[in-house]
RNA sequence: GUGGGCAUAGCUCAGCUGGUUAGAGCACCGGAUUGUGAUUCCGGGGGUCGGGGGUUCAAGUCCCCUUGUCCACCCCA
């Protein structure tokens, strides 16, 4: 065996019982904050068609997807969920009951250059709405969003979440710049969405490229990258069309998040439009207040989806929400809780003749629903008791010739150190 | 893809300009007299110094290659 077969291949990770736990424990909170909003739980097949993928995004994606063919089959790792619940729902949406709430907790994968908080295999939570048109959707899962960052004991004000509209960007460029050639907006969108990480100088020069497919002049490029410094929804309207459908959304949107309670912890920020290509309304991205971070998780408004991939046009909004951002932030933050492992019981029998014995207690036990470890060599008392505490177990049942003769275990309580005997058969 | 840092025990690391047999803390295992947890004390196992090649009397240390990892850029959710 080679060396490097030894290791997961790069960019997956094993997780060992103290990783589990975490894990775990944030799989529960995305459940749970999942069924409180009561969305379902649903889930799809890891592997699907390699076209289920590319048709939506173009073909640079088909590098960055595990894929391979298999008997004439040529077949993906998912690399988001959205597709495959897109599928779900075309096909079901004669008789499904709308608006649909569907949530996941599922692993994707994508094949890419590894930086923090990016891996090529990571667990994300993804909440999608079905079928409603209105902000109504959009507000329910932000405030799920923020739920989430509460349950997980993220201060308010830790992390923020920006959100903008596609729609509004588009109807005021069509007004102005784009007035000519409404399909620039989509590359256009593309070039902008970089405009944070490679400043407004290289966004403008890429705007103005003759070769590019945007191809702006610079007057109405820099009116453009002007336009994403907006941070306030109200001036942003001003260079909207008037009476903007848009501009009325994301108002509406502000004002339910106001009754939701999270007004104080989203910005207008005209400068998020989101890199994917599906997204039509409303987009929204979380991230931590200090900027240190990538993107938290992300979402928006996607309501030509359904029909691009073959099916009727159902509006839909959902948002996706990785691990390893938020486990990167709640390390950072020293938040994670103590995990310990939760074992209620400890049989400890001193011999094999007192063997028998201790499976009967064992699995009465665990017929009652207590976690119960039962030892399985031959250590010495002393070295269980060190076990039983260092597993954070209630109780140590000790059975040595002495107590089978009596009929009873020795039951010690760790906590206080309080010995009782109970009975080996109770009846 | 480009540039840089790092790679020494299970973990975190020390090892000065090359120089005896490579260390510490934690962890692990054992002991401190009968079947009882902490602390303490004593002892123990464990390292092809990431891998390969080179320079040298001598390489953990210097050079080259390679693999892994981290950071920045690039790209992208």
């Amino acid at each position: 065996m080679s060396k490097t077969a030894l290791r997961p291949p790069r960019g997956m990770r094993d997780f060992y019982p103290d990783d589990f736990r975490r894990r775990a424990w944030l799989f529960d909170h995305f459940r749970t904050v999942g069924q409180s909003f009561a969305f379902e739980e649903v889930d799809a097949p890891m592997l699907e068609h390699a076209e289920l993928f590319t048709r939506k995004a173009g073909e640079e994606i088909v590098d960055q997807l595990y894929h391979f063919e298999l008997h004439d089959r040529h077949l993906a790792l998912r690399p988001e969920m959205t597709p495959s619940i897109a599928r779900m729902v075309i096909a079901q949406a004669g008789s499904l009951r709308m608006p649909v709430r569907w949530f996941t907790v599922t692993q994707n994968w994508r094949y890419e250059r590894m930086t923090r908080g990016r891996k090529r295999e990571h667990f994300q939570w993804n909440m999608d709405v079905w079928g409603e048109p209105s902000v109504t959707a959009e507000a329910e899962l932000i405030a799920a969003i923020f739920s989430l960052l509460d349950q997980v004991g993220l201060p308010r004000g830790e992390v923020k979440i920006r959100i903008n509209s596609r729609a509004l960007l588009e109807e005021t460029l069509r007004k102005g710049v784009l007035a000519q050639r409404p399909e620039a907006f989509a590359p256009l969108c593309v070039v902008i969405d970089k405009l944070d990480k490679i400043g407004a100088d290289a966004v403008i020069d890429q705007l103005t490229d003759s070769e590019g497919a945007v191809g702006l002049d610079e007057t109405s490029a820099r009116e453009v990258v002007g336009l994403l410094q907006l941070r306030d929804l109200d001036e942003a309207a001003r260079h909207a069309p008037a009476g903007s459908h848009a501009f009325e959304e994301l108002k509406r949107l502000f004002s339910l998040l106001e009754a939701y309670g999270v007004r104080e912890d989203v910005i207008f920020d005209a400068s998020v439009v989101r890199g994917l290509a599906y997204y039509t309304g409303i987009v929204f991205e979380a991230f931590d207040a200090a900027g240190t971070l990538r993107a938290i998780c992300g979402g928006g408004r996607y309501d030509n989806l359904a029909q691009t991939l073959g099916g009727k046009p159902i509006p839909a909004v959902g948002f996706g929400f990785g691990d390893v951002v938020l486990g990167e932030l709640l390390s950072d933050k020293g938040l994670w809780p103590e995990l310990p492992r939760c074992v209620d019981d400890l049989i400890f029998p001193f011999g094999e003749s007192e063997r028998e014995a201790a499976i009967q207690i064992a699995t009465r036990l665990r017929g009652q629903g207590r976690r119960v470890e039962l030892i399985l060599d031959s250590p010495k008392l002393k070295r269980a008791m060190i076990d039983a505490n260092r597993i954070g177990a209630q109780r140590i049942w000790m059975l040595g010739p002495d107590e089978i003769s009596r009929g009873h275990a020795k039951v010690r309580e760790l906590a206080t150190g309080k010995e009782s005997e109970e009975p080996i058969n109770p009846d």
